[in-house]
DNA sequence: AGGTATGTGGAGAAACGTCCTCCACTTTTT
DNA sequence: AAAAAGTGGAGGACGTTTCTCCACATACCT
């Protein structure tokens, strides 16, 4: 609850807390809409202060960056603990790939954090170690259940989430919800029950398509 | 085979044409392994040559990257065509999106001017107009012989590739094959023939998904 | 109300990176 | 040997991003 960065100082000014809390939750929108190529200008902006106010509250773009991400990782690691709980163990799994994919889908400072940014890569290490066996235990009682196919390994799941939310990152603000035809399709592809197609989400139009392909968030380039 | 920039005008001089060689030759491979951010210094420096003789032979980068992407976009239409000569049109398609998706994972130059790039707009424009009745040609006839899931649709084709692609992006370098797993992975979910899993290619080892989302290909922030 | 500690804004310095130009010099061609 | 063509790479122009600095404003205490 304490602020990251300031120890343990006297009191901040009442007009210097509001600030700070506005500054947060102008980086936590702008990061989320953005990704952390954002500046801290943009945040600033964004919160109605002047930059010298962010870099007072905060060192440099790092220390901002760790501040906000700290509890959206740690809500993963939640997801992967929570998912192991459920009863049925193939849809703990499908529900743990659905919502860490929709966290990344809202929120591309999320997903920076975890795949490309410098910043926080302890923790985010920290959190994939408890990350890891919460799925590994459900990928082996899916599979003992014969839920899912025995070739998945729990080293996929990173992967897949990583992949599909690229989907959903192509798409942001266009199709918020394709990923999730394509993670449908994912899925039925490692399961064991073949019979039954699940249904699948809403085909993209044409125009969709090609905007995510030539429009959507280049980011780069 | 005519120089695209020079359009009609006297030989060059034979030491010009070496060069020009070296550079196209350089290029190619820069921005296949490196993407279209690599810098023309780079690429002057890796043909051995400085920059202003590349700048003497392309007006600017866009100049060299068309010139370098026009045989490689092509290249793409070429397999939507000769897939929809199959026979079998289930393997017509995995065919395609396989070899698609190689192209791309073996250049990332070609992804970026596919997915990224303001440069060649146009030109990977009508390509994409080109592969199109190609591809969903393909998918009706897949559907009809009741090879491919009725609920796929012809706009998932380029969003599956860009998916999968990304799996090539990140692990480049370093399981520079992994995408063809997850290529699998989504094929047995399109597919209709639900009895048979296919044989899925090696799964990755942790540190190559350790290294793959926390190094691998940043490419920005 | 007045004095002091604290906080603010935003211009702009510093560092970096990219694209591209320019011209004294070299090499080829005639 | 003169003319024509080509070269290299320093550096100009521009853009972006991070972060600093300090005259000024605001809050808090007595």
């Amino acid at each position: 609850m304490a602020a990251a960065t300031e120890h343990e100082s006297r009191p901040l000014r009442a007009d210097a807390a509001r600030n700070r809390g506005r500054i947060l939750e102008a980086a936590t929108e702008v990061f989320a809409q953005r990704g952390l190529d954002a500046t801290l200008d943009d945040v600033a902006h964004h919160a109605g202060v002047g930059v010298g106010t962010v870099y007072r509250r905060f060192p440099n773009k790092e220390a901002l960056v760790e501040a906000l991400f700290e509890k959206a990782i740690d809500g993963v690691v939640g997801l992967a603990l929570e998912a192991a709980t459920f009863a049925d163990s193939w849809e703990g799994l499908v529900w743990f790939i659905e919502n860490a994919t929709q966290l990344q889908a809202e929120d591309l400072g999320l997903r920076d954090v975890l795949l490309h940014s410098s910043y926080g890569h302890d923790r985010v290490a920290r959190a994939r170690g408890r990350i890891e066996p919460a799925v590994t235990r459900l990928v082996e009682r899916a599979q003992f259940d014969g839920h899912l196919r025995p070739d998945i390994v729990q080293a996929d799941f990173p992967m897949i989430e990583m992949m599909v939310g690229a989907v959903a990152e192509y798409t942001d603000g266009l199709a918020p919800d394709l990923w999730r035809r394509y993670l449908a399709i994912v899925l039925d592809g490692m399961s064991m029950h073949r019979g039954a197609l699940s249904v699948l989400p809403d085909a993209p139009s044409r125009k969709v398509v090609e905007r995510a392909l030539t429009t959507g968030k280049f980011r780069r380039c």
